[in-house]
DNA sequence: ATTGACCATGACGTAACGTAATAGTTTAGA
DNA sequence: TCTAAACTATTACGTTACGTCATGGTCAAT
């Protein structure tokens, strides 16, 4: 298939295809005379996928990451997407009973307050990003995770503990200086630890990777912030300079 | 209602605020002693109209000149919006549809035309925007609606009568150069019928609109080239040529 | 009196394409 | 067979609707 009958085929534009190809996104095969595009069925399933997700507010870069994720799966995509779907028909839902009850307190008929006003609009927080990092996002969580997923109950439970007994440990140490002896001692036990207990080898980029989510992503801040107020904060300064330091 | 507490209730951002504000889109009062932006109960009103266009799909722009058209009429917004809406939920279960046999279609299930695999992407045309220019579009097309509106049943067909035997006359000479002698007298025909026929003086600014309004909407076209294929295309130079060479 | 949360105005950045310019290719009709 | 219309490609600049600083004034509470 060419630009064209895709094109016409989903709607979008000649061009968005050529987009799609200049940020790596769908780079289909080139006839190898004249470098025209030519769509294999494959590159329309992945087509697919690009604008359901689109279609779920998910912006081509991370769209790209999702896709390329060694973990990601087809099944559990659908998933996600319907969930999306169901939740803007209900966001939908709502809006039009705020427009129709807008309508009757035009008309005198009925009051409303400015909070009912506004009912619907909010569409910022996107709850199914957050299920989709938790399913794909970072290469080092999807990895253990998985590794997780093939243990029993009681390997679960008993890494659980070790965790646990990890992170009240680090968190008595949390008001050290990050570069402290005393911190980067920890950092070393730590990444053993996380060695030991996960299915792979943590390399140190992943390792400080882990550190950085513990305060980019809500979820886990409040876990680890449980064991101590400030400890996700420490972690990532302390995990970071950590790998750094091992990596010379 | 300071710019905060409106971002808050509304879930949009106070950059979003700003915006609009610096676009002219919204302006709200301020504070006479420092400045700061104050939105009043109209203001929230507006917003409210704002957000639910924006919501349609319309870029600010449109917005702007929609909620500025002299025969803007809030109840028709809110039927507008609502169909949209309506129309969008329907978008939304296709899409669903879709998914749920993309999934099926995955497991071998059933087998899917790469047309159904697509089915619910397409939103680029969307109708209501036609409705919407249609409605409150042109400020030139607005009043003679608003006149014609105010006709009876008899007023009205005579006009019909004379319009339609003005396009018959008009297709005739379609094929004349625009510019030519012939094809300018009927342009002054033409201009005195509108002006005698609608309810104000037209300008001649608003005479070449209409003109243009032959050929780039697609509604106009097909209807003023039943009379005559290519009447519209002629129609728009001619009645340009006219009105440039009267206003000099 | 100071601090921290709020407001204002620039100015620049960004995502996801649209649009136009230029040039090579393919295909349908004279 | 030739030519014009209709595609294709790349490059490059434009656009919309804001996000994100940077800088500086304002206000409310301690």
């Amino acid at each position: 298939m060419n630009a064209k009958e895709v094109a016409k085929l989903t709607g979008i534009s000649v061009r968005t295809l050529h987009h799609y190809d200049a940020i790596n996104l769908l780079r289909p095969n080139r006839n190898k005379e004249n470098g025209y595009r030519e769509y294999s069925e494959e590159d329309m399933d992945k087509l697919q996928q690009i604008l359901f997700f689109r279609e779920c507010g998910f912006p081509l870069a991370k769209i790209q990451k999702l896709l390329n994720s060694s973990s990601f799966n087809r099944e559990e995509a659908f998933q996600l997407q319907k969930k999306y779907l169901l939740h803007e028909k209900k966001r939908i839902e709502t809006m039009l009973d705020t427009l129709n009850r807008s309508m009757k307190s035009m008309k005198g008929e009925i009051t409303m307050s400015l909070t009912e006003k506004f009912g619907g609009f909010d569409m910022n927080n996107n709850p199914y990003e957050e299920e989709a990092r938790r399913l794909w996002g970072d290469e080092a969580v999807d990895k253990s995770n998985a590794h997780i997923s093939s243990l029993t109950m009681e390997e679960k439970d008993s890494i659980a503990k070790g965790m646990d007994h990890l992170f009240t440990e680090l968190a008595t140490i949390r008001n050290e200086n990050p570069a402290s002896d005393t911190a980067q001692k920890a950092m070393e036990k730590m990444y053993r630890h996380f060695n030991k207990n996960f299915g792979y080898q943590y390399t140190l980029e992943a390792f400080a990777g882990v550190g950085q989510m513990y305060i980019t992503d809500i979820r886990f801040t409040e876990n680890v912030d449980q064991y101590g107020k400030g400890l996700s904060q420490f972690l990532a300064e302390a995990m970071k300079i950590y790998a750094d330091s091992q990596t010379e």
